[in-house]
DNA sequence: CCTGGAACTTGATCTAGATCAAGCGCTCTC
DNA sequence: GAGAGCGCTTGATCTAGATCAAGTTCCAGG
């Protein structure tokens, strides 16, 4: 464990209200690993032995099923994942992969749960932080079920823009491949997505995507905070 | 309050293991009302006043957007809704209606919070509750972005099977309509798709369903226990 | 009984998105 | 600097599912 990291780590709402024994113990407990990317970190299926923590750089989750597969979320610094399924001493429902070189936090799942026995406040911090993650799940559900493939598109560049500083220009954060899965679509689906974009000022190059009709683009899009929201 | 039904909720998990003082102040706070069926319960976005428990009928949770409308889930006695926008206290983001005739206990959200903050064992028990809300609309998002509306209703059919008691026979528990939305497809699609499976020994006669060839079905539909198990 | 309407089905057509198949333009290696 | 290979685009076609438009069945109310 790097002492530079916990300061950071301490900091989440997590783990910020915990009393000191707790998190001394549940750090203690835990490994910081660096992977490199594409990184296999766990599999749908297995029993839930570690929480994780990305601290740094990417990891992606994922599902398969019927020779299909989707991605269901991305994790960035600072991000937890599988909260659920170690709490209840369950089976990963998603895989997960490091979309870059990354350093993860690993926390024994057993270690998890003496800490939610035994600290109060951290009960009630894992409280909402779940809430936090069912309605992140719903929200990316509402997304799939009312909205086209384009919509979908159109909304992700707004709040990336927004997230970026509402600058007129977005560098999107994964490459195509992994952005039209995480979309619910084909990567010629969403070259193809964007090219419907181009009239109302969405300009590709690479990885670099300028926006210059906001108004008109918001018009398509219809953002929606109870869907678009993070955190609402 | 009807007296009748109070040993029945204390006996659901998320309030079993609170303190009877928690418990009895949460009751006396708390409404039990009959409402007809078709009756708009809660609007998506509203602020969250009540965590409801759905004591007999049924619940619809949906949503709308662009025009659109998505059944999200069906809530069958006894169960819980929007837990998690009354712990954040947070707008709702999805609506209700009763699907039946149904009787509904409404705690305010004020009262809750204040359970929660008060009784550890509570605090507890919310986080089992919400984990098993999280890993359900995982499940049902998986369902959506790994499988075929074919292969949806056939895993729902065998999954109605197994709860009513692997008879042959399946009776559906909603209306076509809802059961299509549900879905996530159209009512017209709906009718195809149980077509489709007419092969595989599926015989609707109205609401009643009959399943001749379970292996065939199972072949088609492969379930998943990461998508169809809910306890899982 | 008749009648109106809702729930559902069936058929015809349309469309969003997937799939298949080249092709382009990088970067990386040699 | 040539070639291999990957990421991405573009075009052609195909398919799942939506939409539109009649029917049919069945139940409720007169």
């Amino acid at each position: 464990m790097r002492t530079t990291d916990l300061p950071e780590i301490r900091k989440l709402d997590l783990f910020s209200s915990m009393n000191e024994n707790s998190f001394s113990n549940l750090m203690n407990a835990a490994y910081l690993q660096t992977f490199p990317a594409e990184m296999q970190l766990i599999a749908e299926g297995d029993t839930a032995d570690f929480l994780f923590v990305v601290v740094e750089g990417c990891v992606e989750l994922h599902a398969n099923a019927n020779g299909r597969e989707a991605t269901m979320a991305m994790v960035r610094p600072i991000g937890t994942f599988i909260l659920a399924a170690v709490l209840k001493d369950a089976v990963y429902l998603m895989s997960a992969r490091t979309g870059a070189k990354s350093r993860v936090l690993m926390i024994p799942a057993q270690n998890v749960r003496e800490a939610f026995a035994n600290d109060d406040a951290f009960a009630r911090a894992i409280v909402q932080e779940l809430a936090n993650c069912y309605r992140g799940v719903v929200k990316d559900h509402k997304d799939h079920k009312l909205r086209t493939a384009v919509e979908r598109l159109a909304n992700r560049l707004l709040k990336y823009h927004a997230d970026q500083g509402e600058t007129g220009e977005v560098q999107l954060p994964y490459d195509k491949r992994t952005l039209a899965s995480l979309l619910g679509m084909t990567p010629e689906n969403l070259s193809r997505a964007f090219g419907t974009l181009k009239p109302y000022g969405v300009v590709v190059d690479g990885a670099r995507v300028t926006l210059t009709d906001l108004d008109g683009l918001s018009g398509l899009a219809k953002p929606n905070p109870l869907i678009d929201e993070r955190k609402a």
